[in-house]
DNA sequence: TTGTCTCTCGTGACCGGTAAAGAGGACGGT
DNA sequence: ACCGTCCTCTTTACCGGTCACGAGAGACAA
């Protein structure tokens, strides 16, 4: 009654069984599934016969046990559901990841790892077996998880500089700290001359570079000092940031914010104060990302090559399970300045 | 010189190595790894020290071989990567899922059907019983896959009623009809007489369900009769609409948009237009996202129980698993509205 | 002491594939 | 006619678990 045609409780076919159907050994079939050469003509036809009249397809769990690899590497992301769905960074390095594994057989899974116990589980999933290889990206501070991968012999690759360097695993990264500087300067070419900085988490690389950038183009400036506030990359810490920063020092007419995120924050705080943007106070935000477009006025952002470090994450990746010993360095992409209104 | 202690080629730890090192029988020790009570304290004592001296962690894939179960459930979304990880809406529904699995020892792994090359791959990977069952989100029009899934013995759920209904298959979703009705009877309370509505994507019950609830919201009355411009949730789409309705009809006083991100866009092209929101167009958005309050003035927006439909969707989903023979009615849940400024 | 019952544990047959080694023709050369 | 080769296919031993079955050891009553 259910699928007319199949029995039910006949389950998935097996190879034994398309080998029955076909008039040959186990053996040979496997062979045609794995497009050995070794096989006539004539047999290779009827077991693609028997395959597609069984509707055969391999079982996995079978195929890994013997050969040890599982055609699936795992993205994990350090993050909470709302923010890791909130910031179109995610989109683009997924699909640069997604591209260039499309070239291989490797099958691109995704895992939260923003809790205690989500990053338990990621961990027993990657060390029971299951996965090829690890990406993990927006790691926070000294994240104890990529050690427990690599120590269970998971290749693994990272985005974003390791803060705690040494740890010799390979990476992508957008070369934050000149983009910030590009930033900076830019704001500073224009004629700011108060040029406040609302960072990223310090605990990521990210934050860290960002504000070093920052840092590094007005050292020799009369620019600003040390108009510095944090925020977690997030639009809420943004608005925080903003207001700490006008009640510090209302003369402030520039602003570098090192996400998009906390920017268009920035500049809503800014509207609220009767700020007008760029006119009064410049704004350069980091991601060059959609909110970025959809700001009012249209936001002047760093770019970084999100997509292209999605590439090169997933071929570093490849690299590593297809050569274990081999360390690839890391790639460092370059970042650039998009123009658009706020400053 | 790699990790001393652990001789490289040793490869991960076995039962058999377990059994061997506590002095037990293979069979003894899978006992203790699946909590048997048919183990005395002592050996229970010695199987465990074994298995942390050697950090032993089963083997899936041998695992799943026999007992046919893999413990894994994918999460399918039929979108694009840029549009999965810009709508904050997944976001709730990930959270909603991992909260309800994380009861259960299933893990959640998503994967992107946004191409055909995608979904051929998740349909590959469903098959090859890599996961005891599949969510699929995001469905547009006829789309094969849940098909192919169920005829594949996988049990499914989906999100958001199916277009083409007879598929009987369980599903969740939020009463758009009468989400979209009270938000656009708002509109006309508040003493719109001018009523446009924004559409979703006419291939997903959502759009259509808005749509309707917008048409019977105004069935007996005269507050605009068909001043419907077609969108597909997006923000680009929002914007190219409004254009249009302006152009069709320059007395519009509200807009009901059948997504946050479309009102959005209206709202943005409505300043362009030097109409002023609510004072001279009133909008409502639907899906009480993160946009809806960032935008200025703040957006009037049908509230989804998002967190509540992951819930929900995870718990229909085990027990399809766990009891395949079960038909698990669909599960609707009421919408709210959330008032702001902009309407 | 012996028989029975219960509790704990070992044994061995699978699960569905892969890969290396070996078997059996067909063919060509001498 | 015989032998060596090459090509194709079958055989067989695993991979690392689970589970049904049965054996051995105490405990306790007869």
């Amino acid at each position: 009654m259910t699928s007319p045609g199949r029995t039910r409780a006949a389950g998935r076919p097996t190879l034994e069984q398309v080998a029955a159907e076909a008039g040959v050994s186990r053996g040979t079939v496997s062979r045609v599934v794995n497009g050995s050469l070794e096989v006539s003509t004539n047999t290779l036809h009827a077991v693609r016969e028997a395959i597609d009249k069984l509707g055969y397809v391999p079982n996995q769990a079978a195929r890994n046990l013997v050969t040890k690899r599982t055609d699936t590497v795992l993205l994990v992301v350090s993050e909470a559901e709302e923010r890791v769905f909130g910031e179109p960074f995610f989109g683009g390095l997924v699909r640069g990841l997604g591209e260039e594994l499309g070239r291989t057989n490797l099958q691109l899974s995704l895992m939260l790892a923003g809790s205690d116990r989500q990053r338990e589980r990621v961990e027993r999933f990657a060390r029971d077996g299951r996965v090829d290889g690890a990406v993990l990206i927006s790691l926070h501070g000294a994240d104890p998880l990529p050690g427990k991968l690599v120590a269970a012999d998971i290749p693994v690759v990272l985005t974003g500089r390791p803060l705690s360097s040494g740890s010799g695993m390979p990476f992508v990264d957008a070369d934050n700290l000149s983009g910030a500087e590009t930033a900076t300067d830019h704001l500073f070419r224009i004629g700011c001359r108060r040029i406040a900085t609302i960072t990223g988490p310090q605990d990521m690389a990210a934050g860290v570079d960002r504000l070093a950038g920052y840092r590094a183009a007005l050292e020799f400036r009369r620019g600003g000092a040390g108009l510095v506030a944090h925020g977690d990359f997030g639009r809420a810490s943004g608005e925080r940031a903003m207001r700490e920063l006008l009640e510090r020092d209302d003369t402030i007419d520039g602003v570098f914010a090192a996400s998009d995120l906390m920017a268009a924050g920035a500049m809503r705080v800014l509207r609220e104060h009767g700020r007008r943007v760029p006119h009064d106070v410049a704004v350069v935000g980091f991601d060059d990302s959609d909110v970025a477009r959809n700001t009012d006025p249209a936001m002047t952002s760093v770019s970084q090559p999100v997509r292209r470090m999605g590439n090169e994450l997933a071929r570093l990746l490849v690299t590593r399970i297809e050569q274990p010993d081999s360390v690839p360095g890391p790639v460092i992409l370059p970042t650039g300045l998009v123009h658009r209104d706020s400053a």
